[in-house]
DNA sequence: GTATGATTAAAACAAACGTTTGAAATAGAA
DNA sequence: TTCTATTTCAAACGTTTGTTTTAATCATAC
């Protein structure tokens, strides 16, 4: 466990691997079976067994996969971010760049799959299967613990209830934003489409500023005092 | 069609719909099966397949039943509201309230499943599977056609493109709000939580037209002239 | 009452599911 | 080479899947 990663190149591991990340994007985790998995990635049915001991424990594996660097990433942007800052508190863009601006970059990586891995990630947020909250659950802990916390210091005149709200809204932009327009707007006035993955980290950005600094709700409708 | 609809009470059948309504959103479609919904409606497993012929037809039934409805007064608001103004353009944030604010108030009604069926339908818009997405893109396509353009012609000095994409944003953000703060945020410091459905709606709607009305993002990154 | 059409019930269907098995193939060290 | 550990393979395992079938039950009109 301690030692060096293996170093022989388990390619069918990753061919598994990539096969079902793709395959669950598309078709999401129970629509995805043993046999399409294997077969796209040109592996026999046992395979997946023999590699991950079972199907839940690979879906695990396509997340800690990129998962766990994509939230250290983020970790370490915060960090650099205060370290920058000196114990002032950061600007609150700095820190909604450092959160979404990172998994946008990933979405934008059409080449290593970051891109598929990101719209699988997008679409398993609303995700309720049991076992795979939880583990998201538990693999996000730490950093929405910390970018909470950063915006809470960001913002102390806002009640934290509303930034924790407009922090899960942001969220939703975000996951709908690497989905991206596909499907539902074919129908309408399309021609105005502009899916260029460049553009869409600056369109978000501000979108999402937006959001957060946007004049807070009137509270005169419920009597409670946060 | 045209006929009124039946007198007969259909109990079954609509102790299946709800069933399998409340199932899919916990458990998605390929995740819920026959024998869950029935055995759920206190039906015999042959039901579903003489209701509605198929479990696809099943989810259909299940969509239509509430989304129709759903839509009809999205746009009966949108008639009123333009034939209020006479002709004048729109204010952004009326069309934006008669879109998600209808949303919103349905997933508001716990009593008869209003929110179970929007957060199925919360759920469902990532969802990938091929006839369902079919099934809503042609659903929604007089909708988002009529809120898009009215959108246009409420903000003739913005791009079409920056438009489509900030409604599309805002589409997530009303996602995760129906969806709830539920689960990932549980390990966070989650002291702050207010989940009061009554302030939901000012919630989001403060932070949507925030969004809608944030400073157009740099178009200096790429060369195009929309 | 009996006849008729709609609904429910229990049982079975083939197909697909995730997983396991035990032998064949492969690789690397001695 | 020979030995040993790892990986691949074809085949089968018992369940569960959506659907169909055939008979029983129900409601209602005559």
């Amino acid at each position: 466990m301690t030692a060096a990663p293996p170093t022989v190149a388990h390619d069918t591991r990753d061919r598994i691997l990539d096969a079902a990340e793709r395959l669950f994007v598309e078709h999401g985790f129970d629509g995805t079976s043993m046999r399409m998995i294997t077969g796209a990635a040109n592996a026999n049915l046992a395979a997946v067994n023999y590699h991950f001991g079972s199907k839940d424990a690979l879906v695990q594996a396509v997340f800690r996969r990129r998962l766990t660097a994509l939230n250290r990433e983020r970790l370490a942007e915060l960090d650099r971010l205060e370290a920058d800052a000196g114990g002032a508190p950061l600007k609150p863009s700095r820190i909604v760049e450092a959160f979404f601006g990172t998994a946008l970059h990933m979405a934008a990586d059409t080449e290593h799959g970051g891109r598929t891995f990101m719209r699988l990630l997008a679409r398993t947020y609303n995700e309720s299967n049991a076992f795979v909250r939880q583990f998201l659950a538990e693999e996000y802990a730490e950093v929405t613990d910390r970018f909470l916390g950063a915006l809470f210091a960001a913002l102390p005149e806002v009640p934290r209830a509303e930034i924790l709200w407009r922090f899960h809204f942001m969220t939703g932009a975000m996951a709908f934003a690497i989905s991206g327009l596909g499907g539902l707007y074919e129908l309408a006035d399309i021609s105005a489409a502009d899916d260029n993955p460049q553009r869409l980290l600056p369109r978000l950005m501000s979108f999402l500023l937006g959001g957060l600094r946007a004049p807070l709700p009137d509270a005169a409708l419920a009597g409670a005092r946060n």
